[in-house]
DNA sequence: CTTTATTAGGACAATATTGTCCGATTTAAA
DNA sequence: TTTAAATCGGACAATATTGTCCTAATAAAG
């Protein structure tokens, strides 16, 4: 349903949000703290700064850092930085009578996407940290 | 988000519900009405049978058929007989302190697919042929 | 019993997604 | 100014998904 790259994404910027006081941190410590492959990870952390969700800075001391605000980024804003949720606005079968108003079934299809979207926008990065009633993201991987 | 996979399936088993009537109708007449190549579709129909939805019948007069009420089968079934939606019951990770509740990253993620499964599953297959203020699944394509 | 129409199932091909690697570029520090 | 640490971006490799094709099995009809 997700994808693995929205689930890394995920990951990443929970983590970055986690330690958003460190500056930029380099890939390699990003990639052990998530558990994501490392230079995958590079090309994932790559389309966040495209989508300026993250900034990243080059040379000694350089990295990647987050751009916005944990309370001001929401759990969509980062899946559809690298995976976008595909609501179905037309008929994909191109059908003429189906232009105007979708059947019932691509209707309902995207009805439950849009309750993917609305729970998704709902969910801020900072609450995910903040939440204490469970146990907190990626705790007990290695480095932090 | 769903796959091409899954929405094949909905158009034939869409379909196979409005000719319910018919008996046994084969590949080549079903991948005509709902613009599924018809080699991968025969594939599609096979897991439907798998999965008892559909009956097949070989040989002359053979084909598909619909093996449930269409009242009784809902969207949510024919999606997962052909590509399950993967609820998250358990940390991908594998973390120790994740095992028993997950972390609000996981946990959310899960709610948004909790709320596809139930959107999917109170729509039934009756209901997309029924709704008169939509254009009808599948109208206008060649061969019915 | 043979022919014909059909599904069953496996091998294969094309495309998309996921993942790796390497050289170029940038930046800071020695 | 050289060196080292880092991102950038493109080429490539591995795997998963989507799609095709062919042969075998089955069943009805001549």
């Amino acid at each position: 349903m997700f994808s693995q790259t929205a689930e890394y994404a995920l990951r990443a910027v929970t983590w970055l949000a986690a330690n958003i006081d460190q500056g930029p941190v380099g890939v390699p410590r990003i990639a052990e703290a998530t558990m994501v492959p490392s230079s995958y990870l590079a090309k994932i952390l790559q389309s966040l700064v495209k989508s300026e969700i993250a900034s990243s800075k080059r040379g000694i001391g350089g990295g990647f850092q987050l751009a916005v605000e944990p309370k001001k980024l929401s759990v969509l804003d980062v899946v559809n930085a690298v995976d976008p949720i595909k609501r179905i606005h037309s008929c994909p079968l191109k059908l003429a009578t189906h232009q105007k108003r979708l059947c019932p079934m691509h209707s309902r299809l995207d009805e439950a996407m849009e309750s993917v979207e609305k729970a998704l926008a709902e969910s801020m990065i900072s609450d995910l940290l903040m939440d204490n009633s469970r146990p907190k993201p990626l705790e007990d991987t290695i480095c932090w």
